[in-house]
DNA sequence: CCGGACTCCTGTGCGC
DNA sequence: TGCGCACAGGAGTCCG
């Protein structure tokens, strides 16, 4: 499912295609992925059609499809924020994947080729070079927002989230880590901690960092916050050079596979013994997810148990 | 404030 | 070969 490295995985591969290219036509095949701040109707001036689109941003697992240039300021830097056209922030939820289909040229007697697109399509963008970009998710649990300008999406969207993973510092994580009562696997997974972490991730940092899920989030201390933030980017540095992780079904927009699901060291491998120390990795269930575990490399964490009785020492 | 249950949705993989 | 079912989970909502 794609996480924070898949969509900057697939935004890098975007970045080849779309800065430049109007979009010329826009089919809407399934509208309801589409939300609109209020309203109904696809609007966002109908999903960019007519614009050029001029960049590709990603906050955490948010993908932000902008068009024509922000204003020039003389001489200083230009946010993207600037932006005054139609914009759109694409989440690719579990399943969702954007894809950039070029039709091959007319071989068969000059017969005009149209692009097959691939079934769960909901919305394709044909481009003024001909390709095809395709928003298809078949499980629907992403979708698409549309935005008056770059402003109106970050106010409404981005702002909601914390800090992108690997931008957050590590003084920040440890105040919003201090902050709650929650345990460590459902804090990392709140995007409004830390935007970019996902299932897969939590599991693998934690048991990069020896730091067991249900550990309490407030437990940690500010050298281990430290060491998580640097074990976070590093890992996720090593995921986006391998393309990410195809665990199931995910491609980036070229529609090639990832590699890091071969680097993976618990997730999807309840069961099967650590490459650490041997033990036999544990599951079991935290933050609402199946989260894999290595009970003795990760064991060493004050764990938040269940009070079954508050009234333990009250006697 | 927090966890848990439930919702959305469809492809996959299992048992029979 | 095929049917039915449990399961996967990001994010939001609701409830206790």
């Amino acid at each position: 499912m794609p996480e924070l490295p898949e969509v900057e995985q697939v935004r890098r591969s975007l970045m080849a295609h779309l800065p430049g290219r109007r979009i010329v036509r826009v089919h809407i095949r399934k509208p309801q992925v589409i939300t609109t701040p209020n309203g109904n109707s696809p609007t966002a001036v109908d999903l960019l059609q007519g614009q050029t689109i001029t960049s590709l941003h990603r906050h955490g697992k948010n993908l932000a499809i902008l068009t024509s240039p922000p204003p020039q300021c003389p001489g200083g830097e230009v946010s993207w924020l600037s932006g005054a056209s139609p914009c759109l922030a694409v989440h690719l939820g579990m399943t969702g994947s954007m894809h950039v289909h070029r039709p091959k040229a007319a071989g068969n007697g000059g017969k005009r080729q149209s692009t097959i697109l691939p079934r769960h399509t909901h919305i394709a963008w044909t481009l003024d070079d001909g390709a095809v970009m395709a928003f298809c998710d078949p499980r629907r649990f992403g979708g698409i927002w549309t935005f008056d300008n770059a402003a109106q999406l970050h106010a409404q969207r981005l702002a909601k989230l914390g800090p992108d993973a690997l931008a957050i510092k590590p003084g920040d994580l440890y105040q919003k880590l201090t902050a709650t009562r929650r345990n460590l696997k459902a804090t990392l997974l709140d995007q409004s901690v830390l935007a970019g972490l996902g299932n897969i991730y939590v599991d693998e940092l934690l048991f990069s960092c020896r730091l067991h899920p249900l550990a309490r989030a407030s437990s940690v201390d500010q050298n281990t916050v430290r060491a998580l933030v640097r074990r976070m980017r590093a890992l996720l540095a090593r995921a986006i050079a391998s393309g990410g992780s195809t665990v199931r079904d995910y491609t980036d927009g070229n529609g090639n596979a990832g590699e890091f699901q071969f680097d993976l060291r618990v997730y999807g491998r309840s069961g099967q013994p650590c490459r650490v120390c041997r033990s036999i990795l544990a599951a079991t269930i935290a933050g609402g997810r199946t989260t894999v575990y290595c009970p003795s490399c990760q064991g060493r964490t004050r764990i938040i148990r269940k009070r079954r009785n508050s009234s333990k020492r009250a006697k």
